[in-house]
DNA sequence: TTCGTAATATATCGGAACGATATAGGAAAG
DNA sequence: CTTTCCTATATCGTTCCGATATATTACGAA
């Protein structure tokens, strides 16, 4: 999914400025699944004007830079309707985390166990967001699916660290010991 | 966790050519985790050849391409050592498919159906053949929690969709029917 | 009060990475 | 016998992304 496809998605919901599709990137229901910076969004949204699938409307906002809200036209929706109905991209995943484990002897233990715990309080964290989440009642269907989704796989991780985390750092404190 | 670094990892474990550094993304224990195409991984060896991180050595095979088998160097294992130890950057997921489960509502029900089972067979090939893995019982620990931790979320996933896809498809025929 | 920090807001630059493609011989399959 | 697949290296253009620059408001701390 390119990012021209992706802004105009978010612009299908609601107008919006490139800080608030950032924003939508870093805390919506997006977050988990998809990310851009500003210099992906920029450029992407002057394509989009190019191609006129956004129309901009600059707001004057009292003595700040004003602010450009990008709306998306009828040819940027049927545009979207057929990049969504394309066949998907497999999924892609990039841990570093589980990468350094695969190299945990190369790691001394207490680095190693920083590093887990670090993990195992990220992912914590993140369950306990979604979980007393406030708008999940009313949420719709496709964001409460993925919503949920998410949750299932943050508690498999977790579930899974805390049981064999065990494993890994007696590896390691063997591998030192051998050394 | 950039290339460079991913490469020198790899060639940490034994010498390897370009060709072998990317079947090692494709198939070993990496390829849930990490990935790289030649045109990130040919540049990063050249530049670790620059570093003198890496040695070459062609080898002539009788007709075909010399094959280059790179080596690390002991400055080559240090860098990585270094690198290995630094915080890791937080996992990265992207989804093609759930992001367009948001948008369920713009696919017809019969494509989101067939995007769901398409992603459902996928999803069953994968624990399949992670649980029917031939060198599974002799892999070293480090690999063997990575493994572990991938059964668990692909089966978390599994799991999840053939438990919440009726509400999916059954948002998009109303949807449908609104219109 | 003044200072610093965070939030709002746009934008660009350079480098890293990626997909596609070119090249080429050997092996296996049809 | 010819097409396709596997081994093997390499580059090119596009896309992407992190860092950075700029500017104003607002709020709390020193």
């Amino acid at each position: 999914m390119d990012i021209k496809t992706t802004c105009l998605a978010i612009l299908s919901r609601a107008d919006a400025s490139g800080y608030e599709i950032k924003k939508a990137f870093e805390d919506g229901p997006f977050s988990h699944i998809q990310d851009a910076g500003f210099g992906s969004i920029y450029p992407a949204l002057s394509r989009l004007r190019d191609d006129a699938h956004v129309t901009v409307t600059e707001m004057p906002q009292n003595g700040r830079p004003g602010k450009k809200v990008y709306s998306i036209t009828p040819a940027g929706r049927m545009a979207l309707i057929d990049a969504l109905a394309q066949p998907s991209m497999p999924d892609r995943y990039r841990s570093d985390f589980l990468f350094r484990t695969l190299f945990a002897n190369l790691l001394n233990p207490s680095d190693l166990e920083t590093m887990i715990e670090t993990r195992l309080a990220e992912l914590r964290e993140a369950v306990a967001r979604m979980e007393n989440c406030a708008t999940c009642a009313d949420l719709e269907p496709g964001e409460k699916f993925v919503s949920g989704m998410g949750l299932s796989v943050y508690r498999a991780m977790l579930d899974y660290i805390e049981e064999h985390k065990i494993e890994l750092i007696g590896a390691s404190l063997m591998a030192g010991a051998a050394q």
